[in-house]
DNA sequence: TTCCGACAGTGGGGTCGCAAT
DNA sequence: ATTGCGACCCCACTATCGGAA
């Protein structure tokens, strides 16, 4: 199969806004595949690479390459191309692999260049990834879409399930079932505001702590043990002291599913900026392991001596798990059984607000009766965080991408500085909506004082409200600190720069405690 | 007919490892 | 030794489609 006919199903998917006609088209083009091409052609119309990241952004794909006027690449070349690419290590790496790439690009049309640059910057923005490839393939099989997505959520993997699927048929699909030893799509959680939403929308539930640390799965089978983190990688060798965890527990198969953090003498969690810079330290491991011992705190439980608890009620898995794994190396929780009931929901706040004092995240409220649905951002758990909120000034604006082109977007946010200035604390692009980010746009426009064609430098006069969960530290910004998981709220017409919270408050609110 | 679940998009900051400077 | 880049941790929120209610 030519590349080109990705590139044309690619950008007649991207022209349709309807997901029916998105998924008839990638159908479409799936069942046209050669077997040999399917395991290519379905994750590259995910928009993915079978490779995964292959060490190619932006500053590699920045200038351009003459195109090709003639579509002669096929996909099983343009594969090959890039497993040789990805191969690519050591000194002058950076040079060789530009040098592929180049090569590459310059047998590509227009349109192929196009969905090539995609695929490598992980931004094919055809409005269809994992999830319609999914609903394609099971059209293109006709096979009932749930059961490909069962499959691709126990095998952890599109691409196995797809090759499996089409070369052997509908049957190959019973074949993926929960194993010890293969990850499969951790469990995710909505927002709600507040604990009495969470509790009001559940009915009976459990109030757990939320850890601010890195999520983790962990498979034990006999004396093999492996973790892999949210999006499935595997993590095993950086985390020793998981792995003694794991086989200090009294049964030899199961899978556990929890979050690692760290604890300082007193016991309170570590911030996760620490936590992280250990997590990511894969050099030497046993040193930054001494530096910062990780401890694994576990919610839930999958499967236990080759038992699949993936359909039981939440609650009855907690039984599973108390049963497996002890007090400490188990998340706090408190048990709302009739939410009806004045002192269970009352309970409930108290527990929460306890486990801001103990310094934690928040809480993860979670149904008593639910599935483990895995791989899905399921209704059953719904996390609540204290939201802080400041009224800052909009220093600057970037100019933004894709449906946000012709935009202001990503707004820079400063507070009043002891001078009369203003100190940048952070950027946000979040909780605009459409009629904001026009407003926006043609407010900070009659702001401007500079337009460099990327930021758009304005008069600092607009303030606008800021919700955020907490201050970190940062070498970027000049307090020393920025915002974490900053977003609008809404703009304060009412109020003056002059108004606006200066950074002595902000360092002030958080001085003592790490939220 | 309206409501709501699932998806995709739009990027944020920090940290590490690696290669280039 | 320092800098720049890419990968991958954490993440909030809105718009949209289309099936459920």
């Amino acid at each position: 199969m030519l590349l080109a006919d990705l590139a044309q199903v690619s950008g007649d998917v991207a022209a349709t806004s309807a997901r029916s006609q998105k998924i008839a088209l990638l159908a479409g083009l799936f069942r046209a595949a050669a077997p040999e091409d399917a395991p290519v052609v379905i994750p590259y119309l995910a928009g993915r690479l079978p490779q995964g990241r292959i060490g190619v952004g932006w500053s590699v794909l920045r200038e351009p390459v003459a195109a090709a006027d003639r579509a002669t690449l096929t996909v099983r070349e343009v594969d090959a191309a890039l497993t040789a690419l990805a191969r690519v290590a050591g000194a002058g790496a950076q040079g060789e692999r530009r040098r592929l790439v180049r090569e590459l690009l310059a047998a590509a049309t227009e349109d192929e260049q196009r969905f090539l640059i995609g695929l490598l910057t992980g931004e094919v923005r055809q409005g269809a990834l994992d999830a319609l490839a999914v609903e394609g393939l099971a059209a293109a099989t006709q096979v009932p879409p749930a059961d490909v997505r069962r499959a691709v959520m126990l095998a952890g993997s599109l691409r196995d399930v797809a090759r499996a699927l089409l070369a052997e048929g509908p049957q190959a699909l019973a074949e993926f079932r929960l194993t010890v030893g293969r990850p499969v799509g951790p469990m995710l959680a909505q927002s709600a505001k507040s604990v009495a939403e969470a509790v009001e929308r559940l009915g009976a539930c459990a109030v757990e702590e939320k850890l601010d640390g890195i999520r983790v799965q962990v498979h034990r089978d006999g004396p093999d043990v492996r973790i892999h983190t949210r999006t499935l990688d595997e993590v095993t060798d950086r985390l020793p002291e998981v792995t003694a965890v794991a086989r200090a527990l009294p049964a030899t198969r199961f899978i556990l599913d929890g979050e690692v953090i760290a604890l300082d003498g007193a016991g309170r969690p570590v911030p996760f900026q620490r936590v992280a810079g250990r997590f990511g330290s894969r050099v030497d491991v046993s040193a930054a392991h001494a530096a910062l011992p990780l401890s694994p705190v576990f919610f839930d439980v999958l499967s236990v001596d080759g038992r699949d608890l993936l359909e039981l009620p939440g609650e009855q898995r907690h039984t599973e798990l108390s049963r497996l794994v002890p007090e400490p190396l188990r998340v706090r929780r408190c048990v709302v059984r009739d939410p009806a009931d004045a002192a269970a929901r009352a309970a409930a706040e108290d527990f929460f607000a306890a486990t801001l004092r103990r310094g934690h995240e928040g809480v993860v409220v979670k149904a008593l009766d639910a599935p483990y649905s895995a791989g899905r951002r399921g209704a059953a758990w719904l996390k609540v965080k204290p939201v802080h909120t400041l009224d800052l000034v909009v220093l600057a604006a970037e100019w933004g991408h894709g449906r946000r082109t012709g935009k202001l977007s990503n707004l820079h946010l400063g507070a009043r500085g002891p001078d009369g200035g203003f100190v940048m604390l952070g950027k946000t692009f979040k909780g605009l909506t459409d009629a904001t980010l026009g407003w926006q746009t043609e407010r900070l426009r009659e702001l401007a004082v500079r337009d460099d064609g990327h930021v758009v430098t304005v008069r600092p006069e607009l303030v606008v409200e800021i919700a955020y969960d907490g201050l970190q530290t940062s070498s970027r910004y000049p307090a020393g600190v920025t915002l974490r998981f900053a977003r609008v709220v809404r703009y304060r017409e009412d109020k003056t720069a002059a108004e606006a919270d200066t950074v002595e408050t902000v360092l002030a609110a958080h001085a003592g405690g790490e939220e």
